[in-house]
DNA sequence: TGATAGAGTAAAAGCCCTTCCACAAAACGG
DNA sequence: CCGTTTTGTGGAAGGGCTTTTACTCTATCA
């Protein structure tokens, strides 16, 4: 048998008609239990397993629609705080969550191959990465709709943040509280939102502000990086990161080589994880979970409604001022006691809402602001 | 029409044959765009949406086996550190991953209802829950493999951890560093795995020890919580907590009420989560990607092969002992400066090995052991 | 203008399963 | 011992889609 064996040649081979086969299946009781053992032998035998569309075909039930998730599953919270709001807003949606673990690049390439020739979903949530024309031409062709989440694609409704300007706001801050020689510490030059973020880091910090490139986004790869770059540039008072979890392990290598933050040295990072307040870290807050609302809430329309336009969405990032920057040299300069302990700050959780003006860091007025709304119309047919 | 539209109705109200409008549904070039047009107006006059069960049906692909997962996906990371490597562990076994955010008993029983009515899954993993006798026999009869993860249910091959004896290790670990006036942070009773701790914490602290309960799993109630303590019991000197972050919480008031930790009160978490090392927490580690890989690994060998037998397996628990507890006495006592830094200290990864004792905390003689083999066959037909 | 290629469409044959209906045989009751 | 129920089983009809095959038009060329 070249194909996988069905009803037909389970009955056969255990001499019995097909309609038993499916009782025996599905555990009906009018089976004598002989006639049950014979038949989950064949089935055992010929390695049988049922197919789940002719079933789902025969018990009819709601067509529910599939959305697929292709996201990086890195250590990062980030596609945590992501993907929780996609499952709950699709839950609500009464649509099914199909998780992917997409590594890179090729592995998405199979995976949407795969799901494109079997028709397996009714939508696709990308989260940080994009798809080319030719591919985007099948989707809009299959009628498969599909959103980004964290990437702009020309072809797709995305929703993003300027990381161009979040990476300025950054950098714009430890200017502002006095540093002079800054340098930036990004993670692996495939993720596009890095990259972005070290652009608007060279746009204030200039050509010549060394830039170190972890290879992974961990506490380890930021820690080794530093001693790198303390190394070469040992006056340096100021790290940019592109990312909470490389601005931890910087802050850990700092204070091992006894360096003080925010004194000697200053060190900024981006997402606002969750914990970063506990550490203290000052950091550009991305809405995380507005992006699953917005991926999911998309999705469901694109779904249920495949003329309603979508637009793409920017939402706006904050800048929130912990310990482990200096003061605005405007703002009265708090008690100067040998604490650094960070003093937990009401947090504010900025809303959802898809033209908002950036909230502002709460500890201190804003220096640059970081807003941008792409009215580009995701035309769907 | 009561029922659903099918192409049938799409090609009757379009005038042409049901072929055309397979045609379009399939993006076929060649379809008259005026035809093309017609179609997809009558399409979207009638709401329809092609049968994804059916489809598959005729474009005929390898049947992939699906697996849901259920999970209360909490703020806490323990859910995400659980379900990654369950992502990726089904993928490398070739399966599709649904994810189901399910808070609460009634949800569960609903979402399991409608998976086993239409035959939704080919297995079932399910986080922190179990399932009844009645249910249990449900799916033996529809032959639906299930396993538990971090819960132990008498009719599925479950992961855990020995809760019980976790809870007396990390109460056992601040007796033995001089604690002696002791409380409970707990969290909701309906997580099975928390009542389990707070059993092994009364175990050893005795029943009128003070026990605090969090409605919600956060820091903000761990916050919470700590204030009625600490009034009813000014003398406290160490406080257990059944997860790490009640215990950031619990750790943040207590500073913010001008409390030394650990010098006045010790405080101990649960989970190990990421970060915790940054933070000083002396903490229980659990496992949480080995509860995922077995849980995937588990759920894939059960769906390949049904007549697999199926073990309980139970993992250590090992005790991190950072800065948030004294040093154990028999141990030199570290220089006593005032600058309580957490030094960040090598992290032991616990490999995964179903019968492997527990690994012991790095920087001091473990006290109490958490081991725990159940050989429970999980008997399945 | 008639033959003919080619564009476009209709009809029908699966795909694999569940389930309704029918029927035979065995068990049962009077 | 013969109806009557119960039990076990087989046949066949869908379920909604894709795809092949056959056919019907409409241009096109000689």
């Amino acid at each position: 048998m070249p194909s996988e064996p069905t009803i037909y040649d389970i009955a056969q081979r255990a001499g019995v008609g097909i309609a038993t086969v499916s009782r025996v299946l599905n555990g009906s009781e009018r089976v004598a239990d002989r006639t049950r053992e014979t038949v989950q032998q064949a089935m055992s035998d010929l390695g049988y397993r049922p197919n789940r569309a002719a079933r789902r075909l025969s018990v009819r039930g709601p067509n529910r629609p599939r959305v697929a998730a292709l996201l990086p599953l890195f250590s990062t919270n980030f596609y945590f705080s992501v993907s929780r709001p996609i499952a709950q807003g699709l839950m609500a949606a009464d649509m099914d969550l199909v998780l992917y673990d997409v590594a890179n690049r090729e592995a998405k390439n199979r995976l949407l191959d795969r799901i494109v020739a079997e028709r397996a979903c009714e939508g696709l949530i990308l989260c940080s990465m994009g798809v080319g024309s030719e591919r985007n031409e099948q989707l809009r062709r299959l009628s498969i709709p599909a959103v980004c989440v964290d990437y702009v694609s020309e072809n797709l409704p995305c929703v993003t943040v300027d990381n161009v300007a979040g990476g300025s706001l950054s950098t714009r801050y430890l200017l502002d509280t006095g540093a002079r020689h800054l340098a930036l510490v990004t993670g692996p030059s495939s993720a596009h939102a890095f990259r972005s973020r070290e652009e608007g880091f060279v746009k204030l910090a200039g050509n010549q502000a060394p830039i170190a490139r972890a290879d992974s986004v961990s506490r380890e790869s930021g820690r080794g990086v530093v001693t790198t770059l303390l190394d070469a540039h040992p006056h340096l008072d100021g790290i940019v990161c592109v990312n909470d979890l490389l601005a931890v392990g910087v802050l850990e290598e700092l204070r091992a080589r006894g360096k003080r933050v925010p004194e000697d040295v200053q060190v900024i990072g981006f997402d606002d994880q969750p914990l970063m307040d506990t550490i203290g870290l000052t950091t550009v807050r991305q809405p995380m979970a507005a992006f699953g609302e917005w991926a999911a809430r998309s999705i469901a329309h694109l779904i249920t409604d495949p003329t309603s336009p979508a637009e793409n969405v920017s939402l706006g990032l904050s800048l929130i001022a912990r310990s482990t920057t200096r003061p605005l040299a405007l703002k009265p300069v708090p008690k100067p006691g040998p604490k650094p302990v960070p003093k937990p700050a009401p947090k504010p959780v900025p809303k959802f809402a898809a033209k908002t003006a950036p909230k502002s860091g709460m500890k201190s007025p804003m220096p640059a602001s970081a807003r941008m709304k792409t009215p580009k119309p995701g035309k769907r047919s």
